[in-house]
RNA sequence: GCCCGGGUGGUGUAGCCAGGCUAGCAUAGGGGCCUGUCGAGCCCCAGACCCGGGUUCAAAUCCCGGCCCGGGCGCCA
């Protein structure tokens, strides 16, 4: 009973074995109750004298909050411990790592840590079942989004990470040293992705780490952030791909409310699963509807980050979403490497949610000439980018694509105060370590 | 990068604006009492003003500089 997988190993009968760590130790007199928190469940250890060993309480005399340890006993049916998963009579316990006193932040939040405090000492703060909740939480929404592009035909490719040209989307690059040259590492695995479907890959997705050497004090910037980016070819146009986007999110979300109830409810989220296909506003209208909301943004410009949460107020009213495209981006404000519809706008497409960014992505500009001619309209040097752009003089078909930030999908969809809340451990630019 | 705000025991806070006895509290830590606890309780002990300079009889408190951190904006996804 009560036992899950990980949690307490059954050994025959009532005897069960548990590990984890020491949450807390209550003494009464002559009665000692050891709380075990693993991640799965917290079990109690009850030593009464005279009815276990008098070794065992000789072992657990020296235990602090935190020490790792393993117990052998007997499953208490009956258990009395309301607070915790498990009772156990134990007849072993092993001491595998007593943790020192004074814990620079407390798992078991009694004291909330800061959250400088938190990720300076990121391993303790992993031990909470609320964090471990959010990681249990990512892993299954990548599942259900990597099961529903296996399902779908894409193919999982690794890109690389480290570039010996800066590619070209505006974003500061991290200079690396490469023997005796420069790279960088990678902002996105966009051009890369591209390549490979020009290498006759039709239906890709890269799941991999990105950099941003930007000075960004936000909490929706990391300077390392992973994403699900996924690039398909002989599309008729940018809606094909943002067909694949929503259903790919909804998969995801999907996932995770069949499967991560007891994590949701842990961190206080009611999660429903979106419905498709998800709104799409176009530019030019964008800013009538702006303009309407009382925001004047310049015809033939991009617009701002309260432009973003206006606009999901828009939509949360108009159609009931939290989801909605942003298509027909100016071109001016996009790269280079984006298709073009009617002049001045581009088939470049935005996925925001809650009013946040989370994708870009949209058709990218196939025919050689075209490219060539993009190129120069953006004021870069062909030179530059020949190593990318050649290929597309051997024969590249229409395709399109986005790239979906992995940290910023989690942190609005499980309301988190930050992105870096998402991130294992954060990397800012005041944050290297640990 | 710009604009705000902040650094007090291990952690988290009060005190700062209106400078002044042993810097208060919680939690964690050490010790003691209690046979089943449910964030147990009660008693005792130890533990701190970011760094440098200045003003003053006197600085955690006021001023200047530095370092670090947080929030917002911009950049960007």
């Amino acid at each position: 009973m009560g036992c899950k997988r990980g949690a307490c190993l059954h050994m025959g009968e009532e005897k069960v074995r548990v590990h984890g760590w020491v949450s807390e130790i209550r003494e009464l007199g002559k009665i000692r109750f050891i709380v075990l928190r693993n991640w799965e469940q917290k079990a109690q250890l009850t030593l009464k004298k005279g009815v276990v060993p008098d070794e065992l309480f000789k072992i657990t005399d020296e235990l602090t909050q935190e020490s790792v340890i393993e117990a052998e006993g007997e499953l208490v049916k009956e258990k009395k411990a309301k607070a915790v998963d498990v009772e156990v009579i134990p007849h072993k316990i092993v001491v595998h790592s007593i943790s020192r006193p004074q814990l620079p932040l407390d798992p078991n939040w009694k004291v909330q840590a800061l959250t400088p405090t938190r990720f300076d000492n990121r391993p303790l703060d992993l031990r909470r079942p609320e964090i471990q909740s959010i990681f249990k939480i990512e892993h299954t929404l990548i599942k259900g989004m990597e099961d529903w592009l296996r399902e779908n035909g894409f193919l999982r490719v690794f890109t690389p990470a480290i570039i010996g040209a800066a590619s070209e989307s505006g974003a500061e690059v991290f200079e690396v040293k490469y023997f005796d040259r420069k790279a960088y590492l990678r902002q996105d695995p966009q051009l890369h992705r591209q390549l490979t479907i020009i290498g006759g890959f039709e239906r890709i997705y890269d799941l991999g780490v990105n950099w941003r050497a930007e000075l960004s004090h936000t909490p929706r910037h990391l300077s390392e952030f992973r994403s699900i980016a996924v690039e398909m070819a002989f599309i008729r146009d940018e809606t094909d791909v943002m067909r694949v986007e929503e259903e790919l999110v909804k998969a995801g979300i999907k996932a995770v409310v069949e499967e991560r109830q007891k994590e949701l409810e842990l961190l206080g989220v009611n999660l429903e699963v979106p419905k498709t296909p998800f709104p799409e506003l176009r530019f030019p209208k964008v800013y009538d509807i702006l303009e309407e909301m009382g925001k004047h943004v310049e015809y033939g410009e991009d617009y701002d980050t309260e432009s973003e949460r206006l606009l999901w107020k828009y939509v949360k009213e108009e159609y009931g979403s939290d989801f909605f495209f942003v298509n027909r981006f100016p071109f001016a404000a996009k790269p280079f490497y984006v298709m073009k519809a009617e002049p001045p706008w581009a088939r470049s497409v935005d996925l925001l949610y809650k009013g946040l960014e989370l994708s870009s992505g949209g058709q990218r500009e196939h025919r050689y000439e075209v490219l060539m001619e993009q190129i120069r309209e953006k004021g870069l040097s062909p030179k530059s980018l020949e190593w990318f752009t050649k290929f597309f003089a051997y024969g590249a078909p229409p395709h399109g694509g986005f790239a979906i930030g992995i940290e910023r999908l989690m942190m609005k969809m499980l309301n988190l105060q930050s992105v870096k809340e998402a991130a294992l451990f954060p990397r800012d630019p005041e944050r290297v370590l640990p």
